[in-house]
DNA sequence: GCCGTGTTGTACCGATTAGTAAAATAGTGA
DNA sequence: TCACTATTTTACTAATCGGTACAACACGGC
């Protein structure tokens, strides 16, 4: 079997990126192959299902990402603050402090939604569990940890709007560090 | 002059609703023209800049209905708690509770900003500058006020996202009401 | 009725789209 | 060296993209 150094994972970040700043439609195969290097037979290669299947792929890669670094590390803590002080510095350095979208977030917003609703609900439904779970753990009721688990998924994903919007990174390291202070996880 | 029903402001609605729906790339002069009605050369005449004059269009005019209905409100309002309940309610009614997205702020998080640069900062700018004066009347200091507005800013827009999301509109609903309870604005 | 202007339908342009097919290349195990 | 297979290049669809040009149409004033 040849093993060159060509591998179906190697493409996935500048994959990710690509539909990140072009959105799924706007991701054609020519800024697909630029951005990886990789012709189209390439692409088709290693994804015979086409755009589809590299989102797909992309999503799926981003959701394992979250899984490890941000809903485990939320179920695992010892002491809830810490797993929410870890969330919220996993977020940061992913979000790079503002200048990076959201890309489930980003298709949430359009038609691309409904092509991939099973992952972009997973991914926020899973978030929100875990960082509910966390909210019980440390000492909330059952429905106030819900609520403010909604409440604090929002305030980041629109604090990415916003950042985006106003053109301001500091927009997000504002949210950021406002939530890391209510929920007194100060660094 | 001939002043049959045409006008070009009759098509923006539906031309909105589209931009909305399928973003700007994603928004085909097919897809325009079957939900305005209009013909392409219809579209051409009424906006000779094409696709870009359309979604400038559109966006001038979501711009002047948050002028008027929620930034002014916020400026004129004899009580600034009134403004912000004002402000929610108004919010709620034009977001569908949560099934309809906020068009300026999927532009924002899509390669579409850089072409829409000066609306999209203006339309986030002017709310947020409103909002933070209602907020600094209502007796909170100016850095707080402003901090504040962001937030809630923030909370509304991760609340449509978030309701996209999880195809769940009461995400949005639970949020306003969020709003509403924490600044003491309950009806 | 006619004229002029505002509106619309249609044919067309070159460019680009996602995707297919197959020939050519390159690395690996024997 | 040879055979086998993974990978890549290339050429090629058929459809659609945004946009242009222009002829046909509809209406109001006269």
């Amino acid at each position: 079997m040849p093993r060159i150094v060509a591998e179906r994972a190697d493409a996935l970040p500048a994959l990710a990126e690509v539909f990140r700043e072009h959105g799924y439609e706007g991701a054609s195969l020519s800024l697909i192959g630029a951005a990886t290097g990789l012709g189209k037979g390439s692409l088709y290669h290693f994804f015979p299902g086409g755009k589809e299947e590299m989102a797909k792929a992309v999503l799926g890669e981003i959701d394992a990402w979250f899984e490890q670094h941000v809903f485990a590390t939320l179920r695992e803590a010892t002491r809830p603050e810490e797993g929410l002080a870890a969330m919220l510095d996993a977020v940061d350095g992913y979000f790079r402090s503002g200048r990076r979208v959201c890309l489930v977030g980003a298709f949430a917003l359009g038609d691309t939604r409904d092509r991939f609703a099973r992952e972009i609900r997973g991914y926020f439904s899973r978030w929100a569990a875990a960082l509910c779970a966390a909210l019980a753990r440390g000492g909330r009721g059952a429905a106030a940890a819900a609520a403010l688990a909604e409440e604090i998924l929002a305030d980041i994903q629109g604090a990415i709007v916003l950042a985006r919007a106003l053109d301001d990174p500091g927009a997000f390291a504002r949210a950021v560090t406002r939530l890391r202070r209510r929920y007194e996880m100060g660094r």
